[in-house]
DNA sequence: CGGTCCCTTGAGCCCGGTCAATGTGAGTGG
DNA sequence: CCACTCACATTGACCGGGCTCAAGGGACCG
């Protein structure tokens, strides 16, 4: 699917969920008036649009970032799937919780941190869950298909303020993102700007993605 | 169990998950430096402290807000009805998909909304999900065993600045809150501050609460 | 090589934070 | 039934991080 792609839209109600193959997809919010939250960037592995008990219509949306591969499991098919098989239950309902405990990690990096901490944190957090992806693999530059405007509604900071914190963090030598391109100059500052302990960093950098 | 006891806190390995069935749970997370945010107010039904699919520690801490009653299910245990059970298994993971769409819209609402929504929003929240639970009743005005300073916790905002806002909220007459007594004065003007699209805000009145 | 995103930078403002003092409700023990 | 206490709520003065508005300056693409 080429990028700009909606793979579902607010207010659907969804047949089918998906599995994410490749490529980077954000879920996000929308505010009547316009203004955007992006509440998650998926990346290979992850499982999307998972219907809510009350069968409510879904309240995000999903769109490609860069060009994505996915697999479309209709809700019927899930429902056999989960009966023949429960190892795959539980796989699903821990990647669930996965996605909830992320999610609140985010919200407490939007409520409690500073601007400053809010974007190494990101930064921090897609450094290495992109990474992940190629174990062994340990670049410290990378390409993350992000817009200074996409940043900042994840953060919940407006893009202008976003590139005044990227000035600083680059003339303070801790990350260089320009255009797209990430470069990770001075890991132990990040860690220690984004407010994390160091020990849970290291955890982060074994981890796999979703 | 008392109030005050925490089911599990922020870097265990938990063995159990816990369904609540009375009383209300606030889930959190902790910076460094002691700032606090909640991320999830869980009522009865709500299934708390599934593991992720790494072994890692949880991130987050559930702590009981009032008098509570839960129930507690060794994973292996629940490994082993969801084996026996694969209706169980269709209904964790709907929802856990919940959480996490709830998740999302509080994000939007801390990344997004200014204060007065925020609040708005919460209060917005808290009553219908709280009211779902006696179907049938219609009663305007409730006790949420919330002080302000929790509700700073979870809007991102210092309990001064909630104080703020539940006087002007109290001054236009919209929502009384005062000792954790709730009464809502105006809730079509309360939709409209909260900034929820009113079709929403009618589906959230027949909806359960989990 | 023109167009279109995207990034960058400046000036000024305001929402929400900080610090600090005071008020108030509700239980507790005398 | 009152006095005490302690946690919670309230209010004021002042400050500053992040927003708004606005005007350029690159980078990439056809």
């Amino acid at each position: 699917m080429p990028v700009g792609r909606d793979l579902f839209r607010i207010g659907e109600t969804n047949k089918s969920i998906f599995n994410l193959l490749s490529g980077w997809v954000v879920i996000y919010t929308l505010l009547e008036d316009g203004r955007r939250q992006i509440v998650h960037f998926a990346l290979p592995g992850a499982v999307m649009g998972v219907p809510t008990s009350n069968g409510a219509k879904i309240s995000y949306g999903a769109q490609a970032l860069t060009e994505v591969v996915v697999s479309v499991i209709p809700n019927t098919v899930l429902a056999t799937v989960l009966k023949d098989d429960p190892e795959v239950s539980m796989r699903l309902a821990s990647t669930l919780a996965r996605d909830t405990s992320i999610a609140y990690d985010h919200m407490t990096s939007i409520g409690r941190r500073t601007a400053r901490e809010r974007v190494a944190y990101l930064l921090l957090e897609l450094f290495t869950r992109h990474r992940a992806q190629w174990p062994g693999n340990h670049i410290e530059e990378m390409v993350i298909p992000l817009t200074q405007e996409q940043i900042g509604d994840a953060t919940g900071l407006t893009f202008v303020h976003v590139n005044r914190v990227l000035s600083t963090l680059r003339k303070d030598k801790i990350v260089h993102f320009h255009y797209r391109r990430l470069r990770i100059l001075d890991p132990d500052r990040l860690i220690e700007v984004a407010g994390i302990d160091p020990q849970t960093a290291m955890s982060w950098f074994e981890r796999r993605s979703t």
